[in-house]
RNA sequence: GUGAUCGUAGCUCAGUAGGCAGAGCAUCGGGUUGUGGUCCCGAAGGUCGCGGGUUCGAGCCCCGUCGGUCACCCCA
C-alpha cells in the first residue's frame, strides 16, 4: 500500500457500513450534525466557524501551561513568519479569544455560540480517541446565571439522548470560585506530600504542578489515600455552594439525571465552579462523550473584560460509537435505465430536470447490462426505475416501474418531463 | 510517551509440519438478445503491510520498521 492516512485518523467513506466503524460512516455524521444543528436553534444558539489552528501561545494561557494537552498532546508547528501556531485541541479558547477581538461583549448579553469541527491532539489512539476527532461545541459568555449551566448541561444531555447515546451518566461537581481554590489547594497539597510515598509516580509529579489531577488517578493505592483526603466541598464559600444548589435544582426540574462525583476536577485549568462529564458504559476506556464546565476567569486572562462563561464539548465519534445507530439505507427517488445508447442523452435530459423538481435521481455510468442496472438502482433504493430503450424511444415513452409493487406503465415524454414528474408524483 | 496484541482479495476471515495463495460476502457477467430484491453458473480481484535475514524453498521462523487494535496516561 503506497499511501496511508495519517497514524492517528480515520476516513469517513462510503461503504455500506461493510467493515465500517459508526464513526466511519457518511450517513451518520450527516443524521448527527443535523440533529445537533436543530438543538441549537431551538435552543438560540448561534454557529460559529473558526479556524482549526490558532497561536500556539493562546492555548498555552487558556487550556494551561501544566495540563496534558499543552506539555505533550499540542501540535505545534511554525508558519514562514516565524509564528507559533497550534491545531486547536480543544474549542473554547478559539470561541473566547473570537469573542474578545471582536467586542462580543458589546452584544447584548450573555452570547450564545456553538461549533462543529475537528480538534487535534497528538495521543496514541484507541478506542474513541484519535488523533484528529470532531466535537460538538457551546459556549455561553456574558452571564453568571446557574440557570445557565443547566442550559448547557441539559442541551448537551438531550442532544445525546436524541443521539441515542446508550447508558449514559452525566457526573457533575463544583470546584469552587478562586478563593476557594486557594484555600484547597495548600490543604490537599500537605495531605499528598505526607502520602507521598505510597502515591503512584504520575500523582507524585502533580503534587506540586496540579494536585486537582490527582483525584483523576485511576491508581487503586492513591484512590484510597484520596478517600480520606479533604474534600473540596467542604472548603466552598457561601456563594459557590449556593451556587451549585441552584445548578442542582435547575437540572431536577429539566429531568436531567445526573450523579454528584466529588473528583470530577478535569484536565483544563480554566474551570471554575460548575464542572460536568457525561459518560457511558457503552464505550471502553475513554468512557467520556462530553464534559465541560464554567470559566469565570477566561475571558479576562485572554485580554477582554470580567466576563463569565461556561461550555461544553462532547466527541462525535464518541457519540456515534455509544448510540443505537439507525440502519437507514440512503433513498434514491429515481433511477435511469438506459437500453439502447440513444437512450442515454434523453435519460440524462430528464435526470436534470428531475434534480432541478427537487427529486434524487441517477443512472448508470458504467455500461452496465440491463440486469446490472436495476441491480443498481435496487441498491440505491430506488422507488421508481425508469426505463428507456429503444421501444419506448420509438413510441416517445419511457416506461415507469414501481421498485416495490413490480407495476410499470408507459408515460409519455413527448411534450417533455411533465408527465414523468405528475406520475412520479411530486 | 509506555506495554500487550494483530497486519493474507473491497469487507470478514481460513491457511495444516516451511513446499503451486483459499472461502464467504461484496463487485462484474451469464442463466432471462430489455427487468432488481430469491436461486444457479462463471469471471475478475493479491508486491500475504514494508525492508532485511535464515533456508534448496518463507504468508508461516528471526530482526527491524510502519500501521491497526486494546490498555496505561489523559481526555472528547
Amino acid at each position: 500500500m503506497s499511501y496511508r492516512g495519517p497514524k492517528g485518523t480515520y476516513d469517513v467513506y462510503p461503504g455500506g457500513g461493510q467493515g465500517q466503524e459508526p464513526h466511519e460512516r457518511p450517513e451518520l455524521w450527516a443524521w448527527a450534525e443535523s440533529v445537533a444543528r436543530d438543538f441549537f436553534r431551538r435552543y438560540n444558539y448561534t454557529e460559529v466557524r473558526l479556524p482549526v489552528f490558532e497561536e500556539a501561545r493562546l492555548f498555552i494561557r487558556s487550556v494551561g501551561e501544566a495540563s496534558d494537552i499543552v506539555r505533550k498532546e499540542m501540535f505545534v508547528f511554525h508558519d514562514k513568519g516565524g509564528r507559533e501556531l497550534s491545531l486547536r485541541p480543544e474549542g473554547t479558547a478559539g470561541v473566547v479569544r473570537s469573542y474578545v477581538e471582536h467586542g462580543l461583549y458589546k452584544l447584548a448579553q450573555p452570547v450564545k455560540m456553538w461549533y462543529f469541527g475537528p480538534m487535534f491532539r497528538h495521543e496514541r489512539q484507541q478506542k474513541g480517541r484519535y488523533r484528529q476527532h470532531v466535537q460538538i461545541g457551546a459556549e455561553v459568555i456574558g452571564s453568571a446565571d446557574p440557570l445557565v449551566d443547566v442550559e448547557v448541561i441539559s442541551l448537551l444531555y438531550n442532544i445525546h439522548q436524541a443521539l441515542g447515546v446508550r447508558d449514559e451518566i452525566v457526573y457533575l461537581n463544583n470546584l469552587g470560585d478562586l478563593e476557594t481554590r486557594r484555600r484547597f489547594v495548600p490543604e490537599l497539597r500537605g495531605y499528598l506530600k505526607k502520602h507521598e510515598s505510597e502515591l503512584d509516580p504520575d500523582s507524585v509529579s502533580r503534587i506540586e504542578t496540579n494536585p486537582l489531577r490527582t483525584f483523576d488517578s485511576k491508581n487503586a493505592n492513591t484512590q484510597a489515600l484520596l478517600a480520606e483526603a479533604p474534600r473540596i466541598g467542604d472548603f466552598l464559600s457561601e456563594e459557590a455552594k449556593g451556587y451549585f444548589e441552584a445548578v442542582k435544582e435547575g437540572l431536577a426540574v429539566v429531568g436531567v439525571p445526573y450523579a454528584i462525583d466529588e473528583r470530577l476536577v478535569r484536565g483544563l485549568d480554566y474551570y471554575t465552579l460548575t464542572v460536568f462529564e457525561a459518560k457511558s458504559t457503552a464505550l471502553g476506556a475513554q468512557d467520556t462523550v462530553g464534559g465541560g464546565g464554567r470559566y469565570n476567569g477566561l475571558v479576562q486572562e485572554l485580554g477582554g473584560p470580567e466576563m463569565p462563561g461556561i461550555g461544553f464539548g462532547s466527541g462525535v465519534e464518541r457519540i456515534l460509537l455509544a448510540a443505537n445507530a439507525p440502519d437507514e439505507v440512503p433513498k434514491l427517488d429515481v433511477f435511469f435505465i438506459t437500453l439502447a445508447p440513444e437512450a442515454r442523452l434523453p435519460a440524462f435530459s430528464l435526470a436534470s430536470v428531475l434534480r432541478s423538481s427537487g427529486l434524487s435521481c441517477d443512472l448508470d455510468y458504467a455500461d452496465r447490462s440491463a440486469k446490472g442496472q436495476f441491480k443498481q438502482a435496487d441498491r440505491g433504493g430506488a422507488r421508481y426505475a425508469v426505463v428507456i430503450g429503444d421501444e419506448e424511444l420509438a413510441d416517445g415513452v419511457c416506461s415507469v416501474r414501481d421498485m416495490t409493487t413490480g407495476e410499470q406503465r408507459a408515460v409519455s415524454i413527448v411534450e417533455g418531463p411533465w408527465e414523468l414528474i405528475k406520475a412520479l408524483g411530486v
